[in-house]
DNA sequence: TGCACCTGTTTTGTCGACAATATGATGATC
DNA sequence: GATCATCATATTGTCGACAAAACAGGTGCA
């Protein structure tokens, strides 16, 4: 994956997120950190050594890393500390599997919920990435996809599984993305379901829309095992 | 609800929770007067009031109210405070999508990873269900479905999966459940349910299991909102 | 050698005080 | 009378210091 990708999925996942506190802009330099590989996956967390490098007190390291928390980005253990999340064969499946139950739900509430205008927009967006995945310009693959998931989520209009796909589970899935190196290919066929998927729900078919998805998380799950075993 | 049910509710729920730190009681305090509804739904959180209510420093409860951010029990607002979520219609039917989404799954996967010895236990716990709900003892039925879940649940071995339904999402469904007074009946068809679905469970078809699982929450929601507009 | 215990050090948990921000009331201006 | 600016108040955000708990190393004993 180029840098160019990252940078443009960061910018699509974090677009409505903006700092207000100390302990938020620390919070989102953590979180990245973690999801690169910058603070490595298994790590201890030090409060202290963190405060000094990232120039804030204890509280607001605290804070952050409590939040992280949230995320399932950490796990924190009662006079402790904090560390962050090993990466795992079976908890990269464990989270594909809840990807599948919760963003094939996401579908068929996209296919109730979403309007005519923001089908359409997602319909826009489909064509501009065909023209550049024919032009060859395959690197925009990775934040593409990533585009097209935010919106079928944020269509399902469903606050709850918003909150636990975007604040929590794709920063997962990104980590794992970054530091284990899957960047796909699987662009086509990838490009083909994500077609199907905005046709059902632009039918207003639940059942398929959901069904579609499913299998298009099925599909790329068992696609980034394959590489685990055989990479 | 009977007060002897709540209890055994909480028991079962809680029952591999302990409180380690000041924060933690302070925590599972908190969260069970906002549940009960001691705590107003709606209400804003004041860290002063509170840490004087709770006779601890404003650092314990800040702590703890965000902890209680990450099981949507609180929303904050940075630089103005935190306020207990509301609770509303629209609210309980998004809950209700996301459970069916995961719960379906987590059936799914107990099928797939129970052990036959914990679906044997399991099909014991619901003989003793059937035997008490038959003599009339119907006030355990609230408690019978809990544990009942939660078998489901933990029986998926997915982490994601219970932590986001046990940490997360039954406490905000016991919220609904405990303020807006639904107890049931749908005693005798619920237990039904549950049959069906450990019987699927017991015969490994994950598709069945997932299906009736999906069936039995979709019902429970649908007899909760006649309640909501009829009662 | 292996295990238990004690002790000094390090790390996390908790506290009270100060700084920064929002809230609400008061008054001025159109 | 309504709207906006200003200021006092109250609340949250941040900090540094102390208390309590875990960790590591060494010592004594079986």
């Amino acid at each position: 994956m180029s840098t160019l990708a990252i940078l443009r999925f960061y910018t699509v996942l974090v677009k409505n997120e903006q700092a207000i506190t100390n302990a938020d802009r620390t919070f989102f330099q953590l979180r990245k950190d973690i999801v690169e590989g910058v603070i490595p996956a298994g790590s201890k967390l030090s409060e202290m050594e963190l405060s000094t490098k990232y120039e804030v007190s204890r509280a607001v390291i605290r804070e952050a890393i409590n939040r992280l928390a949230t995320c399932h980005l950490v796990e924190r253990k009662a006079n402790v500390g904090a560390r962050v999340v090993a990466l795992s064969p079976e908890g990269l499946i464990q989270l594909y599997q809840v990807r599948e139950a919760l963003e094939g739900m996401a579908a068929r509430l996209a296919a109730r919920y979403m309007s005519d205008e923001e089908i359409a927009d997602m319909q826009a967006l489909l064509d501009s990435h065909f023209d550049k995945v024919k032009d060859g310009q395959s690197y925009y693959q990775e934040a593409g996809d990533v585009d097209f998931h935010y919106r079928i989520v944020t269509g399902s209009k469903n606050d709850h599984l918003i909150s636990v796909l975007v604040d929590g589970l794709y920063h997962l899935v990104r980590m794992y993305r970054v530091q284990l190196g899957m960047a796909g290919p699987r662009v086509s066929t990838a490009f083909d379901e994500h077609r199907h998927i905005v046709n059902a729900i632009a039918n207003r078919d639940e059942e398929l829309a959901e069904m579609l998805m499913r299998r298009h998380i099925l599909y790329s799950k068992n696609n980034i095992e394959k590489k685990l075993n055989h990479g």
